[in-house]
DNA sequence: GTTCTAGAAC
DNA sequence: GTTCTAGAAC
C-alpha cells in the first residue's frame, strides 16, 4: 500500500476510470472511496480533488489546509460537511436494508494521518471489522479520546481564535501519545485487557444495540397496528374521520 | 497503511 | 506453550 495512493486518486483527470471497488461516488469537487481497510462495517473516505484555491501541498493534510486562507478553509469544510451528509444518508439506507436498523456514523479526521492527502473518514460506529487489529487502529477512531477530530469539532475552531490556533498547532507527539492509551470501550467506558477482548466486547455491544433497536421497532409496529385497528373500529362505529397527526414520531433515548 | 516477528505477558 | 504487542521494514 502506497502512502500516496489517495493523492493519486485526487489528482486523476477522470476519476470515473477508478475501479468500482475503489470509487463509491464523485462530483466535480471530491471523490468518495471505499476505505481499503475498513475499521467499521461501513467506512468511506472523502477526498477533495486538487483545485483552486488550494494546491496539492495545501491539501496534504488537515494541518497544512488550516494554514490557508481562513474563510476559504471554513467554506471548504462546510462544503465537505454537506457532501458527507449525502454519504451518511446512503449508508443509513444500506444499514436499514441490510440490518433492519441504523446506528451512528462518525465524520472526522485523524489528528495525525498516516497517508498523504487530506481525507475525511466516514465510518460506522460499530467498529466491528476484521481489519481493526491493533490498539492504534481502535484508539484512532475512539470518538472521545481526542485523536479522531470530528468535523463539527474542527468547524467549531473557527468560532474562537484562541482555540483554533491552539488546536491547529498542537504537537503531533501529543496526539500520537493518545494512540497508546489503555483500551476502553467508547460506549460503556469499560476497560479492556487486550485487542481480542476489546473486539469481542465491541461485537457484544453491537449485538445488544441491534437487539434493542429491533425490539423498539417491534413495539412501534404493534403500537401502529393497534392505532390503525382502533381507528378502523371508530370509523365503523361512528364514521368519524381519523385524526392521527403526530402519532408516528419515534421516541428518542 | 500492512506485514513480519522477537520477546513480553500470561 | 500460546497469545499478544509493538517496533522495524516495506
Amino acid at each position: 500500500m502506497s502512502l500516496t495512493i489517495l493523492r493519486s486518486y485526487a489528482l486523476k483527470e477522470d476519476p470515473s476510470t477508478l475501479p468500482p471497488t475503489v470509487l463509491f461516488s464523485r462530483d466535480d469537487h471530491h471523490l468518495v472511496v471505499f476505505d481499503a481497510f475498513p475499521k467499521g462495517i461501513f467506512h468511506f473516505l472523502l477526498l477533495p480533488r486538487v483545485q483552486e484555491p488550494f494546491s496539492a501541498a495545501d491539501l496534504s493534510n488537515l494541518r497544512s489546509l488550516l494554514k490557508c486562507d481562513r474563510d476559504s478553509v471554513k467554506a471548504t469544510l462546510e462544503q465537505w460537511k454537506e457532501d458527507a451528509k449525502v454519504v451518511v444518508k446512503d449508508i443509513e439506507d444500506e444499514m436499514v436494508s441490510r440490518y433492519g436498523f441504523k446506528w451512528d456514523i462518525w465524520v472526522g479526521f485523524h489528528a495525525v494521518p498516516s497517508m498523504e492527502h487530506v481525507h475525511l473518514h466516514i465510518v460506522s460506529s460499530d467498529l466491528c471489522s476484521e481489519k481493526l487489529k491493533h490498539k492504534k487502529h481502535y484508539n484512532s477512531f475512539h470518538p472521545k479520546l481526542g485523536f479522531f477530530l470530528h468535523l463539527d469539532e474542527v468547524l467549531s475552531w473557527f468560532e474562537s481564535d484562541s482555540y483554533f490556533t491552539t488546536m491547529a498547532k498542537l504537537d503531533k507527539h501529543k496526539y500520537e501519545a493518545l494512540l497508546k492509551e489503555d483500551l476502553a470501550c467508547w460506549r460503556c467506558g469499560s476497560s479492556q485487557k487486550n485487542m481480542p477482548t476489546l473486539k469481542a466486547h465491541l461485537q457484544t455491544e453491537f449485538d445488544d444495540l441491534a437487539k434493542k433497536e429491533k425490539a423498539k421497532q417491534e413495539r412501534k409496529r404493534k403500537f401502529e397496528e393497534k392505532q390503525s385497528a382502533s381507528n378502523d373500529t371508530e370509523e365503523e362505529v361512528s364514521k368519524k374521520p381519523k385524526t392521527t397527526a403526530g402519532s408516528d414520531h419515534e421516541a428518542e433515548e
